[in-house]
DNA sequence: ATAAAATACGAAGGAACCTTCGCATTTGCG
DNA sequence: CGCAAATGCGAAGGTTCCTTCGTATTTTAT
């Protein structure tokens, strides 16, 4: 009997991999209803019933491959990391530009998408505990962090060891958590929000200038 | 019939003002339970029946004085945006310091009692949808916004009216989100977070500085 | 074609809560 | 003391939601 490759045992673990492929659809029909539930009508709507409703199958279907609601989260989570840890290394890992014009460009960027996805990520902050044991979640942010220590040396030469390691987690603070702070604002346009994106990026490359000499 | 200030007709509204000393003491034994709840236990644990219990009290009386579960909620919120509006207005109405040592010491400030409120916050931000609408956290926020603006331009003379806007959008962000951020991790000491809190005030005003030129 | 495996379904069990209401107890006051 | 108002109580009605399970349908493979 051989066997998909499966998620692990966690808690969320899917229950039956898809085998066929009506079943694949409707695993995919889910997840983007799941998204739609959640950007749309919010983390308190969030139900299984709704969730199944609004792919078009019953609740038993879903029960077939999610364990349980949590798991839907997780995988909704799951997602967000890997699409963000790419736009991340593909950014931050382009040669062709230089070390600061990366960190530049990596801000904007995250500031877009932040904004782009905002309902959905508030959604999930507010209905999901934070799946950050999880190994996915580790593994995205070792990978992520290495690029950026990289980058960060490239850009600030002379910094020692622990204030690179310091300016790295002022860098991800800064894109994290204001990001998510500005773009939370619907009200804002996407310019206001590129404009955000690089008065923060000014602060934080004009901090590492100081540290740097 | 002389009825004592009540708190207008929000859907928190109290439901019934305590008259007597034990219903006076009831309610404060109610909001003292629902701190510990909401930081001890969480906010999935938040429910009026565990709350009414860890007060000593049933839940009955509990809905003497509150009309459902969410203004209980509202009430904590309500006194945290005092508190801290309160902080704030002591420390940049200072007059015997200068302008940027009372942004860094307001900064410095904000770390530490985010720190150290760290559970109840994260929790109240998990259970409560915003109130930001409510008229207390508007006029609360009108108040300290002026006198940010205030000490900005004492800071930074030169800064034209929208760069002041924009400085002072920057700034509370800076400090919200980032001392969200960092004193999220219950692991990191006290020394660590005031590290951090320089850091972000070293940051902030080092980009005040290259606008203001 | 036909049996076995995979999928789909949705009613219903059951758990967790919010809130009410009728009654018991305590306090203020003449 | 004795009455009225204030306060306190907690069982129970009602709601919402998660999850399971027996059964029906569809696909796969022989």
């Amino acid at each position: 009997m051989p066997s998909r490759p499966t998620r692990g045992k966690s808690p969320f673990a899917a229950r039956k991999q898809p085998r066929q492929q009506r079943s694949t659809k409707l695993v995919d029909a889910i997840l983007e209803a799941a998204v739609r539930v959640l950007s749309r009508e919010g983390a308190a709507k969030f139900n299984t019933v709704r969730v199944a409703e609004r792919a078009g199958v019953s609740v038993g279907s879903l029960y077939q491959y999610f364990p349980n609601k949590q798991a839907i989260l997780f995988r909704l989570q799951e997602k967000e990391w890997l699409e963000t840890s790419a736009l991340m290394q593909s950014i931050l890992g382009d040669g062709t530009r230089g070390a600061k014009q990366r960190l530049r460009d990596a801000i904007s960027a995250f500031f877009r998408t932040e904004h782009e996805e905002a309902p959905l990520r508030r959604a999930l902050g507010a209905s999901a505990p934070l799946f950050v044991d999880s190994p996915i979640a580790k593994a995205q942010h070792r990978r992520s962090q290495r690029l950026l220590y990289r980058t960060l040396r490239e850009a600030a030469p002379t910094l020692t060891r622990p204030q690179l390691v310091f300016a790295g987690e002022l860098y991800a603070a800064t894109m994290g958590s204001l990001a998510a702070h500005v773009t939370d604002d619907a009200t804002r346009s996407r310019a206001d929000v590129e404009r955000w994106a690089q008065a923060c990026a000014d602060m934080f490359l004009a901090h590492l200038e100081t540290r740097n000499r």
